[in-house]
DNA sequence: AAAAATTACGAAAACCTTTGCGAAAAATTT
DNA sequence: AAATTTTTCGCAAAGGTTTTCGTAATTTTT
């Protein structure tokens, strides 16, 4: 039994195609009796029109694509999840790419896709095209009309719709929670150096340190670069006398720098409190649990997936929207309580 | 700037479509001056041939399916990542949908790619499926000869390759290992009682015990049901006397139960050793940190993914394959080491 | 009984591309 | 100058489907 088409059901009862088509679907114009036969031996052969043909015929793949620069990220898989989960509710499926950082491989799937396979695009820019900047084949993406929804690592050069993280928030309001729990000297510990993200958090950091007269050190900021001696790192960031406060911008540079300072005798969080940021699975396993920044990962997901949708869909002028996702603190055993001073005598 | 079709090139220059197909693709048989013209006007234009049209065309769409239950899941994750990686490295795309364990999820998906999206499948089945025993959709896939390959999750019922994990030599060597610690009696933890690979854990688990003339107790099998409370059944699980090992069937559950035993005052391992399955990023950052079987996930991907294109590209008769990937122990904390009985006395 | 309306189906276009073949025009050889 | 070859392009088919329109045949209405 194989493929079968209408042209074959066609020649067994002696009909056009179009006669055909039109008993399947239904059509008044063809007769009941003509119809019931088509009908029952379509069922039986499992029938089912063919979705390229008719992709190409109305114009519509009813297909999106999603590059995400690595899917073993925990943020990434939980966007991954929430497109996945809304294009599918309104009818779409999503066809994926794991760009692995690579500016490379992104470009090959921007251009792979951008040619009538899928009707809009989601993606978070690799790692290489963040640093190298080299942002063409977006642009070309744009002026080719296709839809496009950036999310998480964005640039600002290119006009489309966005889904970021408030990672200036963030990195303000984690500040101003740690300096309100009596912390003075808080530095922090980034593996994301290069990325638009990176950068904001520090900002929100800096303006946080500011509003509250305290002055901004450059020592405090540790950049970990791949292959880098974490443990040699905090050792020297810890020459820094009086530090009582550890941003990390990722969870597993968190949940390292846990273990760094528990392995040193550093007592969590009386001596030095620590905040992660991507509240994934490891944080609240590990102990003491960490408080974590939590970036609502399927959310963003849902909320890209939708914008672009609507945009699809939609016939007619849109302005680009950037919708900026608020995080939350939540807040476990690395941190003191605010008013809590107890810890600090 | 909208999309540009060979059409509209051919207009441009009063040519005809063919001659601009053929321009494009530097045939001999278009002069020099007119295929320079053209070329620079696709170029400009960002022209680029319709992949959907194209596919109709050649009856290759160069797109495999992937179904898996739960991205969520480190494990599918992996395997998702190892799927895409090589599909990608042969010139294929993939084309991915999350069935979150519900069977009609996994219906609609399979009847949907089924209709000449995908030339192939690579899917694991949903839980829904598996504690249904309903998979008339897969068989309709094998009839209508989708290449078809099923890992980790699969069912004897259906005739396809396959790739699992040896599950059973994984409960046979890892609880093998555990007597050879020391161990005595050996509990079993499990959330996944509905699936083939929960049952083969235990059958391995049995073998193992039998071997070293340990009856087998079934009060020491413990199904977490959703809503459950893990914290309870542990407690009444260590109400028969003597548990020195819990074998969990999943990381969560791995790292859930040395919690509880902890928070007990119950000394890992040296009262109660544990080991989970999965290798996923939690176990090596809880303390002590677990043993773990490792499934290999990102090589089954790559495995399934290399058996179904050479089954698409392969034209004629292969027989269908089970590959049996094997597992590896790794120790870390939550087990005695092996020879070395000093935590016995 | 003639006119009008309805029923039941087929032809063809459209979606976009590649490619084999035919044909005209140009260049080359005899 | 005639015959042959080469160059250069267009036509048409094929891939599967839907849908508009046309056209018979049949039924209903006047």
């Amino acid at each position: 039994m194989k493929k079968i088409a209408l042209k074959d059901i066609a020649a067994k009862f002696g009909v056009s195609i179009s006669t055909v088509s039109k008993a399947i679907n239904d059509s008044h114009e063809i007769s009941k009796e003509l119809k019931e036969k088509i009908k029952k031996y379509a069922k039986e052969h499992h029938y089912r029109p063919n979705h390229v043909a008719l992709s190409l015929l109305k114009k519509s793949t009813k297909t999106i694509g999603v590059i995400v620069p690595n899917i073993l990220n925990y943020f990434f898989t939980q966007v991954f999840y929430g497109i996945e989960k809304t294009a599918n509710s309104r009818g779409y499926s999503i066809i994926s790419c794991i760009s692995d950082e690579s500016y490379l491989k992104e470009l090959k799937t921007v251009e792979l896709l951008s040619t009538g396979t899928v009707e809009g695009l989601i993606l978070s820019l690799s790692e290489e095209t963040q640093a190298k900047g080299n942002i063409e084949h977006l642009q070309n993406l744009i002026e080719n009309q296709v839809p496009t929804v950036m999310f998480d690592r964005v640039t600002e050069k290119i006009d489309c719709d966005k889904v970021v993280v408030d990672d200036f928030e963030a990195g303000y309001k984690t500040t101003k929670h740690l300096l309100k729990t009596g912390c003075k000297r808080i530095a922090i510990v980034s593996a994301i150096y290069n990325s638009s993200v990176g950068k904001l958090r520090i900002d929100g950091y800096k303006k946080a340190l500011n509003e509250n007269e305290i002055a901004y050190d450059k020592k405090l900021i540790v950049e970990v670069r791949k292959n880098d001696d974490l443990q040699l790192l905090i050792s020297l960031l810890l020459d820094n006398k009086g530090i009582d406060a550890i941003i990390a911008l990722d969870e597993i540079t968190a949940v390292d720098t846990l273990h760094i300072l528990k392995s040193k005798g550093i007592e969590v969080p009386k001596e030095i409190s620590i905040v992660g940021f991507t509240n994934g699975r490891l944080s609240k396993y590990v102990s003491p649990a960490l408080t974590m920044v939590s970036q609502h990962g399927k959310y963003i997901g849902e909320l890209a997936a939708n914008i672009l949708i609507d945009r699809i869909e939609y016939d007619g002028d849109m302005p680009y929207t950037t919708k900026l996702v608020k995080t939350s603190l939540i807040e476990r055993d690395s941190t003191k309580k605010t008013g809590d001073n107890s810890l600090l005598y």
